[in-house]
DNA sequence: TAAAAATGGTACGAATATTGTATAATAAAT
DNA sequence: ATTTATTATACAATATTCGTACCATTTTTA
């Protein structure tokens, strides 16, 4: 129960080899058949890591899980960061890249996955992925701000609406209803965020 | 045990719109999770029909999972048939469309099920998937005489060499080592039904 | 319409599978 | 040499799945 939940990591993630090996293989079982038809045990052997080694590292089914997960979505935040502070593209370039690298929702995860491991009343699986999804697009307005002191953006556009319909997109992503409605949860993400961001680009600005 | 194991199927297959609905999802469910990792529950409540007009269409998740692979490879065997007996084509073409057509193994199942559902040594599915091979094989073999009869293939070649072989590629097929090194249970199929059959196509007569 | 057949819903014990931990033996690292 | 990390195995506690019984309801058939 009292587990150490610390907010930020000071060290690198100076992880050994099991641990990645046991990441690695989770996230592949994970996206293909999703969260709970995977076993830990499944996870131990075609990792070649024992079950106790296993359980040194994460403390169930669910912290693994929510491991996968967040590493999913910072490598996609870090996507995201790289091409939009990039000199290089013109805006509605970056906004092509973001969207079409499916960066947009930040992550890339199998539908089977999200939808396993978020409709898991038990444990706090859909509070976990809100609180996440609410750093994450914390992150990311964090870098819309900086693009847009560099006038990417309109200057008159407030972070804060932003900030409010991520909260928005946030919910619909976790609807399963409407997840059922595109191939992936990424599709949603697109339309969403395609909707969003068209509106704020700041148009003639062709630099 | 003393199952109805009849040979051959007396009335065309007149079954319920719940069959139907079961066989659907079972093979919808089979091909993409496998065989273990899918529930008869699930497949009741994904058919919209309740278990106990499950358990009076199957006797449990074997026989669903037997009538499924049936079916399928009948699928199969019934395109080879319409392929390999119309005049429409040359021997080369059929050879072509059946190979490309995927219908070569003459079935279209998918990697995780073959896996589970052979490797499960209580139940008798390893025997029941070589009996069902030996008998496709059979039916096609009929289908070989009757082309040769017509001239598709040399007067001299023996079937009964292509039934022999057809038992080499039964067990190679159902052996999990050779399954991993392919993509599918088809690539390796059609990689072995290519080199059988492109050494017995009469060459010269492209009729 | 009335009888017969098929289906659905629930509950339940039994069989299996999975989890999480304890323990002792081995291997690796310092 | 002595920690430290890892494995292998066994194990009780849960959780899941299976297969069946019972009965209400719907659908089909005569």
């Amino acid at each position: 129960m009292a587990d150490s939940s610390e907010k930020h990591v000071e060290k690198k993630p100076r992880h050994g080899e099991r641990w990645n090996n046991l990441m690695h293989t989770a996230k592949e079982l994970f996206w293909k058949y999703g969260f709970k038809r995977v076993s830990i045990e499944e996870i131990c052997e075609k990792s070649g890591v024992s079950k106790m080694t296993f359980y040194r590292h994460f403390a169930n089914k669910t912290e693994i899980a929510k491991a996968v997960f967040d590493e999913e979505v910072q490598h996609g935040v870090n996507a995201f960061r790289n091409i939009i502070h990039t000199t290089k593209f013109t805006t509605d370039q970056k906004m092509k890249m973001i969207i079409s690298l499916k960066m947009n929702g930040s992550y890339d995860i199998s539908k089977e996955f999200l939808q396993d491991f978020y409709s898991n009343p038990e444990l706090g699986l859909k509070e976990y992925i809100e609180e996440r999804t609410r750093a994450v697009w914390g992150e990311m307005l964090e870098d819309f701000r900086k693009a847009q002191r560099k006038g990417v953006f309109r200057k008159d556009f407030k972070p804060e609406l932003f900030f409010h319909l991520s909260q928005k997109m946030a919910d619909l992503i976790n609807d399963k209803s409407m997840l059922e409605l595109y191939e992936s949860p990424q599709a949603l993400m697109v339309e969403l965020t395609n909707m969003m961001l068209y509106g704020i680009v700041e148009r003639g600005e062709e630099k």
